[in-house]
DNA sequence: GAATTATATTCCCTCATCGGAATATTCTTG
DNA sequence: CAAGAATATTCCGATGAGGGAATATAATTC
């Protein structure tokens, strides 16, 4: 993984955004849209990209397809994580993103599935707004 | 500065040379010539580029520009200096930037001018390969 | 298998970037 | 002021990114 690759991945914000609330643990395409307010679009396209490029790792779980940071990142994007996670620690978009995240689900440290792609019986959240 | 124009400023491996040595202390034009081995208006343009972003500062030196990391840099900028700093400190082509830079002139702590900026009697650093 | 939900892809547009060649600008020196 | 050295800018072409609208694909449910 070369390095200017990772910054290229770093330099749209929603990208940004994507990866601080991944920091938290996996989660579902539909979870971004509620948490970062964006199109679908916008979001599934901002995943391929990072995706592609190994930034995160994808899989489906029934209906759904779960986002969540490499198991094992090679050390530079490890450090970039880092230094990206201390620059967006005050950042209220970033906070909010954060908050509205933890709204979801509870913070899952590994690599579980997300609050939407656990199979329940009752009805899902809704997606809207 | 926003977090997103920082980390488009190091999308490009010239511009990631370029910190990379200017840590050492300032320098020329020129002599980012001898150091990178890339062509006058490639240096030049990326110096612009980080110029205009806020990432160096500039100042002209009789008939030299001596480009420089800002004196008192936000700290996101710090941030993800030190952490370029880190992510190459064992890449082969940044090393060899470095101790080609260090065979140039000694490392210069603060803003103090590059070599060739201090102006001597005796014939200048060739530029040339 | 039809309808529904979740997600991805395609098409289109606009705009920025990168690189090089050539040229312009700025300063110094005689 | 002419010549030269150091640096910046302009012009060009190729390429990729980002966003949205519309459409396609995949899995689920009834």
């Amino acid at each position: 993984m070369e390095l200017v690759e990772i910054y290229a991945c770093l330099c749209a914000v929603t990208r940004l955004r994507i990866l601080n609330v991944l920091q938290r643990g996996p989660l579902c395409v539909c979870h971004f849209q509620t948490v970062l307010r964006e199109p679908q679009v916008k979001i599934s396209k901002h995943l391929g990209y990072l995706k592609s490029r190994g930034l995160v790792e994808a899989r489906r779980e029934g209906n759904w397809m779960v986002y969540q940071l490499p198991l094992k990142a090679p050390r530079e994007l490890q450090t970039n994580l880092a230094c990206l996670q201390d620059c967006v620690r005050e950042d209220p978009v970033f906070r909010r993103d954060r908050a509205r995240r933890d709204r979801l689900a509870p913070v899952l440290p590994g690599a579980e599935a997300c609050a939407c792609a656990r199979p329940t019986t009752g009805r899902r959240t809704k997606v809207s707004s």
